[in-house]
This record gives C-alpha cells, structure tokens and sequence, in this order.
DNA sequence: AACAGCCTGTTATCTGCGTAACAGACAGCA
DNA sequence: TGCTGTCTGTTACGCAGATAACAGGCTGTT
C-alpha cells in the first residue's frame, strides 16, 4: 500500500473540535471497510489541482473514493455563479448522488492534486449485496450529507454573512484541521472567491470579515496562505463589540 | 386496502409541471415495492394538523409510510425560528434521517390529519436484505431528498425572495397540485407564515409578493383558502415589469 | 353578540450586504 | 526587469428585504 493510506489513517480531528468530527469519523468506517473490500487492486485517477472530478452534466454513475487531496463539492449555475455544498478530503467519498435516477446538479472540482478511485454505482450494488454490513455504512454517507445540506440551508436562512463565515471556518477546522499551538491550521489553501462561495456570500464581505477575525486574533495566515484559526474563540463570537 | 390507497394512486402530477415530478414518480415506485413487502397488516397511526410525527430531540429510528395526508420537514432553531425543508404527502415516506447515527435536526409535523405506518430502519434493513431491489428504491430516496436539500442551497444562494417565492408555489403545484382548468390548485392549506418558511422569508415578504402574483392573475385564491396557481407564467415570472 | 385568537394586508423606517471601483501584493513568464 | 494574471484589502453608494406597527377579516368559544 502506498505512503497516502497511512495518509488517511492519520488525519485525526482535533479533540477541541467536536462537531463535524462524527461525519469525518464514521467516513472512516466506511473507508476501512469498503475500500478494504472494494478497492484493492484498482488504479487510481490523478485530478490536478482545479480539475473537475465529475461535472453537471455526465450520466456515467461512478462514486469516487478519494485516496489523497481534497476537492470541492458544489454546483454552478446557468449564469456562471457558483455555490460550494461541501469539501471532502482523503478517505472520503464523492459523487453518491450519480445513484439518483434523476437529474443532477452537482459537480466535483479538486482543490489540490488528488488521487482517487472511480466505482460505478453498479459495482457499489453488487458489493453490497455480498456483504451486508456495507449497506448501513453507505446510507451512513448520505445521511451526512443530507444533514449537512440541510444544516447549510438553515444557516442560510437565520444567519448573517459573519455567523456564516466563523461556522464556515469552524466546520473547516473540524474537517482539514491540524493542530497548531492550541489553534488549529487548516491544511487546504482555499481562495476568499472559493470562501465566499461556501458562506454564499461576495468575497468582499468575506474579505473584510476575514479582516474583522484577524484583528481580533481570531485568525491568521501561515507562511504559505493556509488559515490558522482559534476555534474556541470563534464559537463564542459574537457580532458587532 | 381502504379507500386511501386509491388516493396514492390517482394523485398524479399535472402534465404542465415536469421538475418536481420525477422524484414523486420514483416515490411512487418505492411506495409500490415497499408498501407492499413492508406495510401489509401494519396499522397506522393517526396524527391531528399540528401533531408532530417526530421531532428533534428523538433518539428511536422510524420512518413513516404516509398513507394519507400531508406533512412539513423541516428544523427549528434554540431561538425558536423555523425553516422547512419539505413537504410530503400520502405515498411518501418521511423519516429517513432516523437512519442516521449522527445527530439529527429535523422534525416532522403533520399540516393536516394524517395516516401514517411507523416502521423501524431496522426492519427496513431486514426486508431489504430479504428483498434487494429495494435497496435502490430506498437510496433513490435519500437522493430525492439530498438533491432537493441542494437545489435549496441554491436558491438561498442566488435567487432574491420574489423568484424563491415563485419556485416554491411551482414546486408545490408539482407535488400537491390538482389540474382545475388551465391551472393548478394546490390541494392544501399552507399560511402565509409557512409559505414564508419555505421561502426563507418574512412573511410580509410573502404577502406582498402574493399580492403582485395575484395582480398579475398568476395566482388565486379558492373560496377554501387554497392557493391556485398558473404554472407557465409562474415559470416566465419576470421580477419588476 | 361580544370577545379572543389567528390570519392576511399594508405602510414607514432602518440596515446588511451587494455593487462598483480601485490599489497594492505576489508569482510566473518573457 | 518589467509585464500579466491572480489574489487580497478597502471605500462609497444603493437597494432588497428585515423590522415595526397597525388595521381588518374570519372562526370558534362563552
């Protein structure tokens, strides 16, 4: 097995974190057990940073089982604007939805060089039916990610662009974090464009509320662009001192 | 079967309407399998309008078969703001986050008296075991559901209230309409608060956007309080003319 | 018949955030 | 060494929609 496996076994959420960990950890399961079963002796595809894994618009049902790197989950509409659902990372999964029979409107962009492993929904199927256990584990994943869209919508609905933008850091931290200090770096280099679409807001607002968190210590960058964040901090914040 | 099953089969969605309805159908396909293989000899339980089937704070796992009815998903905020997810109705299933280890934030409330099979995700894992077609059935509707989530994101994302408004009533006609000449009458009572909930909006909001709608002639109310809505312009709906 | 509880309709005011329009930093390339 | 492209930071302005505060209608209860 290559270096990126232990790659996945070793990306532990911090303990302060405790919110989206359950997600990343019973991905894990998944992970152990289907890619135990299901992808030995496959290849993977390499997708170079901004390479799409799968777009709007393909009909082919293959689930992607991410091996190392990260890569966005989100949606673009007729006129060019662009929402982010969600992030995942190695050992996760992408592209349930090509299950649904019905017309989709997702689509997979890495946001690093990844490595990943398609497997048709059919072969999912198949695998399932030989080993049962399997099935709890894959409805497990959509519950995740039904409960995270659905818990995007209610953020959308109730909260401003700060309160939206902290949970969307706090929710980064959880899942690319790494403890740094008592704060934790988010491993991912993500643009304010690429931010503000996960807030659903115009980068400015992203720009100058980035600006608000640093001046109060809140966040910061590393040498290299990543976002360094105090996740205690943010939970407690409170708009508008 | 009693008479409401009769009502699931002749609830079919109007020709007009094309978006929603493909993840009724499906349902309907579910509902045919799983009805069959999983609700013979199961009472129903009877909730009144305003009974919630669940709610947020409930740790046993059950889906509901609606048999007749219509219900409201959606989530409630610790300072007592509502959102809804959506809406289902006899034929259709609610409940399927249950199936979830991870904590939940939806809840179920009936929007008028409805009939509906409580049935344990674990006796869903059994039958399907027993039964493996329905296994697509039932991740067809977590894609249902998934992909509605989304759509939603969306919509928050980009559309201001009047074309969220708009979408929402051409949503409903797809799934509660009635033909009742050239239009659509939706076959249930929905206040304008809760309109507003689905929208994401104030409810004022949602007034005064009824109110251009029904300058226009796009909408209408029946003498029951029911909206009745014309579904081609609702789609051409143009903000500020 | 009168009252209380909901629901709908409407207007006046306030504000968060989108729009527009820059300037500066940095990286890669010629 | 300068040029181009991508990214971040900042400000002035305008507007969609939230907030607030009513009025009127309908239903059911006493």
């Amino acid at each position: 097995m290559p270096a990126n496996t232990n790659a996945l076994q070793t990306a532990p959420a911090p303990a302060q974190i405790q919110q989206s960990d359950l997600s990343s950890a019973l991905s894990a399961i998944f992970r152990g057990r289907f890619c135990q079963t299901l992808l030995q002796n496959r290849n993977s595809q390499k997708f170079e940073k901004g390479e799409t894994l799968y777009d709007i618009s393909r009909k082919e049902g293959q689930f992607f089982f991410i091996r190392s790197g990260v890569v966005k989950i989100g949606t673009i509409t007729d006129t060019g604007e662009e929402v982010i659902f969600d992030i995942r990372k190695a050992g996760e999964v992408v592209g349930e939805l090509s299950a649904s029979s019905s017309p989709r409107i997702d689509r997979a962009v890495a946001l690093e060089l990844t490595e990943a492993v398609p497997v048709s929904y059919e072969e999912i199927l198949a695998t399932i039916q030989k080993n049962q256990p399997l099935l709890r584990d894959l409805i497990q994943l959509f519950c995740d990610s039904l409960l995270n869209a659905q818990e995007q919508v209610t953020s959308l609905a109730f909260r401003d662009t700060m309160q939206r933008l902290t949970k969307t850091l706090l929710d980064l931290a959880g899942q690319l974090g790494r403890p740094a200090g008592k704060r934790i770096e988010i491993t991912a280099y993500l643009t304010q464009e690429e931010l503000a679409q996960m807030v659903a807001a115009r980068r400015e607002s992203v720009s100058l509320g980035l600006g608000l968190l640093r001046r109060d210590g809140l966040v910061e960058y590393t040498a290299h662009g990543h976002l360094v964040v105090d996740p205690g901090a943010l939970r407690d914040y409170r708009p508008k001192n």
